[in-house]
DNA sequence: GATGAATGAGCATTCATTCAT
DNA sequence: AATGAATGAATGCTCATTCAT
């Protein structure tokens, strides 16, 4: 966790601190990420990064989170219209805000896609949990649209959020390589169209 | 592509170099690995490594296509019974294979895993090649079912193999995860039952 | 010296930081000794240090100084007895409340222990001064002792003196390395016996 | 220890950085020592220096060891006259040659001079080992004058090597603070006078 | 006077790669 | 072709001290 002075700091500074981590680990994995980069990139002293943070790890599980909350908050709004839907409506817009997230925030994506590619057993307590977020956030919804009778009673709410997720996980890997490139918007049309068909299998796959 | 010098190398000194990089890239990414590492458990001299190889990422590569190989054997007769088969009775035991390779070789696995987390817009060729080859087995295996009936016409074969491969992929990891324990043949056991689970839902997905 | 804020506190507070210090100092040299963990440990800000301290070197010597006047208060009623009585007696009790010290105040006793090793030509003008207070009071009681005729005339009080605290700098530091253990009591009654062995020598040595 | 890459070198590069390393270690602690002093004395890039040893550590217990043999080497032949003679004629000259090897070479006394000082419970194996063969060379000594009757039987052997390596290490370090100095001569004659008092008391403390 | 953040020099160490033998 | 030493850039991190509030 940053130190207390770290959230000391006037937002302004704050902010440059924060950009310059997610430049830095959108480009990079832990392991390839540096904090010369990270200082030289927000223009604060080596020393000061220490002042903030324990270290590189400290920093990087600081901007996992951050990023974290910020695509639940992007998301959340949608998921919670499962209650009045049919699930699988809700799914798909939820897939769709998804695709648009990452291309609204390609950083953040990019960070978010990195936590999703890391090991079940990783050691990072905070990467642990911010996967369980994710899951957690998503099964809710299932179990619901189970409970409602949308989805195949026999179905084990647990596999079901597996496959999703890592379908999900997979657009959103595929949408970022896209997305690289310049016709940004026939692309995008295209990769919702992509979405589509994802979900019109998992929906067979799901639907009582 | 490893230099000359290294396919002359007699049988046993090649094996010794390969089994080194197979051991080190199965505990690290690219990034982490090390050309230390390697040297020194497979006794040869930092100046040979340079004299075989042009680098780590030659290397790498090398052993990437190497273990596809090895995996592509592995799977290829289970995947060749198509022919003769209800697709997805096939794509069960393919799919029960992947996990039985996994338990067999987890090292291979572990490095075939990181293949499959690489990003879609990965810089290098022969990974871009390796993802690839696996996916047109499978494309081709899915194809062959849809010409003869048994999945629905409407599906878009490229995205069928899609939700599989990253189904399949997830599943590997949460193997890979779960067979570092001991009780290795209970949790075989409850892995099999899950990707069964698994199966239950693409099949119903894609299913005529 | 330290600064007149630091005299201006209140003694709850001074002590604290002295507390502190003393601790840093029983574990460390002046090199490894470091203001961080000085002022971590007396829970003051950074800042205050250096408005009390000129820096490291300063309060070191304010301990050092302190110690020794704690030293010499512990001692100077056993070394005053030399008027009334032989010297050899009250340089064997004196040699025993030194072992004492030690046992009592380990941390006061380690520090002490590390001014007798600085070296002769230590540039600081305090440390020079106070292993000279510590010589001269044994220079005191040992010209005492031979003025009444108990010490061989023709040796050098000095040179008496100089052989006197070399061994009982060695004892000392024997003593420290002995009492981290456990079994303090038989431990110590084993070391005043040691102590009762160099005496013997030394009396020997020096006695008409 | 050294690497074997540290021996292959040739004896001029090798002694470069040995006499680097000694100018070091002269002046500092293992603490305050530095590689980076180290290699920039010799002219070694710093890479070499890894390559060499394991860190500052692994030099400086060579070195210790390295002026520990030189100093046994230069005080060997006249321990070894204490067969034929009496052994406080040996300890005279014993005393004598050692403060000899002190002006003769101050850098190899100033490290003796360190380890002497090195507390007795000092985590460092060679520097324990150092230590006690110091003491073991002049334990035999002592241990043959007692059995050819020169030393008063009722003393332990241990205790008298006690309070000499204790005298002698305080000599060492007072000759090394006098020697600082240019009127080398009649300091060294000065200095002979004081070993001779020390030894007058150390004799009649010991002697039969 | 109290505070605690700002600063940047300094350190040990690792590493891939080159090069001389 | 084999070898293994040479190289120096790069990294994370600590610290005493200064400075602004």
């Amino acid at each position: 966790m940053p130190h207390q002075t770290f959230f000391n700091l006037d937002t302004a500074k704050r902010e440059k601190i924060i950009n310059a981590a997610i430049d830095e680990f959108a480009e990079n994995t832990l392991e390839t990420a540096s904090v010369a980069a990270i200082v030289s990139k927000a223009g604060i002293p080596r020393g000061s990064f220490y002042q903030y943070f324990d270290g590189l790890e400290d920093i990087y599980e600081f901007i996992i989170e951050y990023i974290g909350e910020k695509k639940l908050e992007y998301l959340a709004p949608t998921m919670k219209k499962v209650d009045a839907n049919d699930p699988f409506d809700v799914l798909r817009e939820t897939y769709k805000t998804a695709v648009k997230f990452t291309r609204d925030q390609p950083k953040y994506a990019a960070i978010t896609n990195q936590v999703s590619k890391e090991s079940e057993n990783t050691k990072s307590a905070i990467i642990k949990r911010q996967k369980e977020k994710g899951r957690a956030a998503l099964e809710q919804m299932l179990k619901k649209g189970q409970e409602k009778g949308f989805i195949d009673k026999s179905i084990d709410i647990k596999v079901a959020t597996f496959i999703i997720t890592a379908s999900n996980a997979a657009l959103i890997d595929y949408t970022l390589g896209q997305l690289d490139e310049k016709d940004l918007d026939s692309k995008f049309d295209y990769i919702l169209e992509q979405v589509n068909q994802v979900l019109y299998i998992l929906e067979n796959g799901l639907r009582r």
